[in-house]
DNA sequence: TGCTTGTCGACAAGCATTGTCGTTAGTGTG
DNA sequence: CACACTAACGACAATGCTTGTCGACAAGCA
């Protein structure tokens, strides 16, 4: 995801409105590597702008989605994850135990559909998730 | 899964009684490969009993799920997806246009997390989903 | 047959997410 | 800086999927 301050300049050529609440999305989303949830967001947003709605962090999220700027990744987990890291190709471990997320930043070798299965279908993009426990989970038996 | 008269052995032996609606969907899942959501699994329920209820299918499913007999796969598509295909290790192909479900029987070698990132981290289960078009859907412009 | 208890179906509630809508305020222009 | 245009705001209700509640029922066993 690019700056705060770059953000700022592509909403504004995309006809799109730079608000306080926006920029406050974009503060929390700069170098955020937790993958955290719209609900989580709106309430770190909250603390700042009292205000604030929910409706209103899902819909920056979305526009920075149609940007490219975020991916929105479903894991299984009941909500959605904003994953502000669209640079680097990764996949993701997830803890079953505690929620947490964490990039993979690995190309896999060998991740693609054998010709014999790949007939009739168009492959775009393949979505790895490894499931397990953190080491924090791993402890508490 | 097991045939359905395995089944009603299983249930009977685990305490779970075994009721026409239960057997009916027994039936349904016997050798569907189609991936269905409990909803779809529900309408065809109900086109041979009218008064069989959606919580009812949910319920036996998640009995079967608990007995491994089935995995209820969340693929992001909105609703969960019941695979009766529990003996094959396998992946999934999804069209992102119609929701199709393919299986992918392959086990796909290199699918393991490098080392130095397995590192404070316990792997129990990889989940791999391609997502595109299917044959039918890349036809329609 | 009759008892016990798991299961049934109707209904309402839960959770994440989206739609509606009247009001507010960001934006480019002059 | 004032203006006009319109996107975005927040409050609220609604959606879609799934689960909880509960009284009635019936499967299984003696
Ligand atoms: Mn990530
Ligand atoms: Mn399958
Ligand atoms: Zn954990
Ligand atoms: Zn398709």
């Amino acid at each position: 995801m690019k700056s705060s301050e770059a953000l700022t300049t592509i909403f504004r050529e995309q006809g799109l409105r730079v608000t306080p609440q926006r920029q406050e999305i974009f503060r929390l989303l700069d170098g955020d590597d937790s993958h955290p949830t719209v609900e989580s967001l709106f309430d770190r947003a909250r603390a700042h702008m009292a205000t604030i709605s929910l409706k209103t962090v899902y819909q920056t999220v979305h526009d920075l989605e149609a940007l490219g700027e975020v991916r929105v990744l479903d894991l299984g987990t009941g909500s959605v994850r904003v994953d502000p890291n669209v640079e680097d190709d990764h996949h993701h471990l997830l803890c079953t135990a505690c929620g947490l997320v964490r990039d993979l930043p690995v190309e896999l070798d060998g991740l693609h559909v054998p010709i014999r299965y790949r007939r009739d279908f168009t492959v775009d993009d393949v979505q790895v998730i490894f499931r397990g426990r953190c080491d924090h989970c791993s402890d508490r038996v």
